[in-house]
DNA sequence: TGTGCAAATGATAACCATTCTCATTCTCAT
DNA sequence: ATGAGAATGAGAATGGTTATCATTTGCACA
């Protein structure tokens, strides 16, 4: 699964809680993981990690780049792995199914709306809130 | 300030509390407030309505159009006059001094996105996080 | 391969924004 | 003016998250 070398060059040591968390979103279908939904896994799965830890092996993963947090509107923060390529989110209202987008045109509009008021863009958060079409949504129709 | 009629035709009694919170919102220069905010500003000036009230009137007031919610990274609700025109916000990661902005290529962009995937948009939120450069702003440089 | 100590964990209390409960007060149609 | 029903205030409760602190663990070094 993992080589605690993936750990230990981001300058956290190779423990077992976080080792767990790590492997979990590698393996796991869904890439977008709440704190809950993390705990929720793996003690379904026998391997007990307190939701304190997920909490805090969480946050130092953000901070390491190894994760990304989002807010969408759930309330919950969402977690998935940082694969260095920035992209938005599609948000179902009623499955919570999530699709990626990245559209060159959008971030090039961003970068110089921000230039015109004279801002230094940091980071920009896009979420599109909507009704899927999935044959499992219940959208019933 | 206010017509009653302002509430009524929006199926809201005209209560005191009510009166109050749209008041400040049409007075008041920053047009992006918090329940907190909301809070604190109407107990400066004497004007006591509970913080529950706050939280209350404000969901209302979304729910009849007369406000938008925001939720920004701050964790906080934030809330502004619905003037019927969407648009999204640039907000300094400094000083909390938010700028809108309207982009219709962005709108279009997302129109056409959500096509492509098979959503059908609700809504969305745009945020652009960054510095700003206002000469009071405490990016110090 | 064992030891020590700093770092990490688990259990739980605390926190913060927000919502709920319910007794009291207010609004407004009559 | 009155009364029924809606709204309010005070504070308890909730949900997600962070802080505290005693105990356990990873790992550099002997
Ligand atoms: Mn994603
Ligand atoms: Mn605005
Ligand atoms: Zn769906
Ligand atoms: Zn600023």
């Amino acid at each position: 699964m993992h080589q605690p070398k993936d750990l230990q060059s981001a300058g956290l040591k190779a423990t077992l809680p976080r080792l767990k968390v790590l492997s979990l979103f590698e393996t796991s279908k869904e890439r977008h993981l709440s704190a809950e939904d993390i705990y929720n896994i793996l003690h379904s799965s026998g391997e007990d990690v307190s939701l304190a830890t997920v909490y805090r092996v969480l946050t130092q993963f953000e901070h390491a780049g190894l994760l990304m947090r989002h807010h969408f509107e759930s309330g919950k923060s969402v977690f998935e792995l940082n694969h260095g390529e920035h992209h938005d989110h599609i948000v179902c209202l009623q499955c919570d199914h999530v699709e990626e987008f990245y559209d060159a045109a959008i971030e090039a509009r961003q970068k110089k709306i921000a230039a015109e008021y004279g801002f230094t863009i940091h980071e920009h958060s896009l979420y599109i809130y909507a009704d899927c079409t999935k044959p499992n949504c219940p959208n019933k129709r």
